[in-house]
RNA sequence: GGUCCGGUGGCAGAGUGGUGAUGUAGCGGACUGCAAAUCCGCGAAUGUGGGUUCGAUUCCCGCCCGGACCUCCA
């Protein structure tokens, strides 16, 4: 049941277009599936936005219900992947496996939940196989030519997640016709594989699957014909669930497949989608040498899910400062572990994850922890935590990392020549210091140190 | 071209049919040998033209601008 000290979450639902009542199918068991990468290359700054979403939806979820059961893929069988193992002269199951890695270590700096189930694509065919076979027994799905296609005029209200009419699709006209489909709007399920490429034996023929069925093949083995949130990046809305949701509507009629979709607005780059094809990306491990992880988290933080965010080194900096001030107040506050969650927080985020209404509430917490009020302090690291932040101590955020002794020494010396008057010199190790990152500070208790 | 989303202070970014959060930057002040941190104070915004309304930033329509999707994409 949920917690009645909470209050209700409201989660916005891309196909209803609109903010609904979050009500699981079975409150003592939250279902939950995410888009996982294709596991190709590093991922990128884009790639983590739609993840670190999804982590704290379940830590919210988790607050909020006894029980919640996430299942996120990696998606290792795809056309990118052949191709880059090709030119790579590596093998493909090499470099999933190394890409896959990568991809958790990238997540895991980030103090990213792993999922609760991380199926692969390539251990699901068979379950892929048994869906296709029953599209095609139902009418739904017709061979052709070694293809598997859904016939997507036979269901009909495909379009209605995305908003969009089939009629108006092939107005666009973008959409290079196969000759084999029956309707331009039809997509793969089964494609045939040449020698090299990879694939599985199949009544169709050695092929491979389509890039949809992969995640009604797996959300349906993990969490039942009908579960209660679907998400992923607000680029997965068209054609990717779309198409998820009719096949998997037409393999089990009557389900709801799912009854909550959530989708996580695009991070931008100089006002433009961060995209490997574009070649406006910053890997996540290019941000982690210049950056802390927790400032990359609060700087997503800031903005809510669904709406665009500019990504800038300014803003990664601006959040690290921001970071400096919150830990600042839990130094000063000495806050106890295991405190309530402050209302204003969970108020905000049980309102479609509002992140930034979140964080700005904690901004009043840090101002009276700073003056020594515990309960505040205690509510800020509270929440932090709830928001995957303060993973560290105060002291490790400001001195780890450091050689401590020298630094040390260097305060004795400054100490001495600050007793003796000797300004200049004092000023001289401040500056030496300050060069070397280290901000010195002056309290009534004596001189205290930190990283700049 | 089709569909959709958005335009709020220098920047970032919420909320709201009735004198516009929060952060940051800027300015002034306190504190400091100087700093840093902290504290106090100040100025600063709802793209544009209509409509509905007693009243709109908030609702509706047009326009302008930006972005996303329609092809792989978190």
């Amino acid at each position: 049941m949920v917690d009645p000290a909470y209050p209700a979450l409201r989660l916005h639902d891309s196909h209803a277009r609109e903010k609904r009542p979050f009500s699981p199918l079975d409150p003592q068991n939250v279902r939950i599936y995410f888009c996982g990468p294709t596991v190709y290359d590093r991922a990128h700054l884009g790639n983590l936005r739609a993840m670190l979403c999804a982590d704290v939806l379940v830590r919210l979820l988790r607050t909020l219900y006894p029980c919640v059961t996430y299942v996120r893929n990696v998606t290792d069988v795809d056309d990118k992947i052949t191709a880059r193992a090709l030119e790579n002269g590596e093998d493909i199951s090499a470099l999933t496996e190394r890409t896959t890695e990568a991809f958790h270590e990238d997540l895991r700096a980030l103090d990213i939940l792993p999922p609760d189930i991380e199926p692969r694509a390539t251990h699901h065919i068979g379950d892929m196989l048994d869906l296709i076979a029953r599209l095609i027994a139902n009418g739904h799905a017709y061979e052709a030519e070694g293809h598997v296609l859904f016939a997507v005029r036979n269901f009909p209200t495909y379009g209605a997640l995305s908003g969009r009419s089939l009629d108006d699709m092939i107005a666009g006209a973008r959409v290079e016709v196969a000759p084999y489909k029956r309707d331009p709007g039809d997509f793969v399920l089964w494609k045939p594989s040449t020698p090299e490429q990879p694939g599985w034996e199949s009544p169709y023929g050695r092929g491979r699957p389509g890039w949809h069925i992969e995640c009604s093949a797996m959300s349906h083995r993990y969490l039942g014909e009908s579960f209660d949130i679907h998400g992923g990046g607000d680029d997965l809305l068209f054609p990717h669930h779309e198409n998820e949701r009719a096949q998997s509507l037409c393999c089990f009629p009557g389900s709801k497949f799912a009854t909550h979709w959530l989708h996580v607005g695009m991070l931008l780059s100089n006002g433009e989608k961060m995209s490997k094809s574009l070649g406006n990306f910053h890997t996540i491990r290019e941000a982690l040498e210049r950056s802390p992880a927790e400032p990359l988290r609060l700087l997503y933080l800031g903005a809510h899910y669904r709406s665009t965010l500019d990504f800038s080194w300014e803003k990664l900096e601006e959040a690290r400062r921001t970071l400096d001030r919150l830990y600042r107040a839990l130094e000063r506050g000495n806050p106890q572990p295991d405190a309530a969650i402050p209302a204003s927080v969970m108020d905000a985020l049980c309102d479609d994850l509002n992140t930034p209404l979140a964080i700005s509430t904690l901004h009043p917490l840090a101002d009276a922890a700073m003056q020594g009020d515990q309960d505040a302090a205690s509510g800020l690291l509270a929440a932090g935590k709830l928001l995957g932040l303060f993973t560290v101590s105060p002291a490790d955020w400001f001195q780890s990392g450091v050689d401590a002794s020298a630094i040390e020494t260097l305060i004795e010396e400054r100490l001495a020549a600050r007793k003796s008057r000797d300004f200049a010199r004092a000023d001289a190790i401040r500056a030496e210091l300050s060069a070397s990152g280290i901000t010195l500070e002056d309290g009534p208790s004596g001189t205290t140190w930190r990283k700049a």
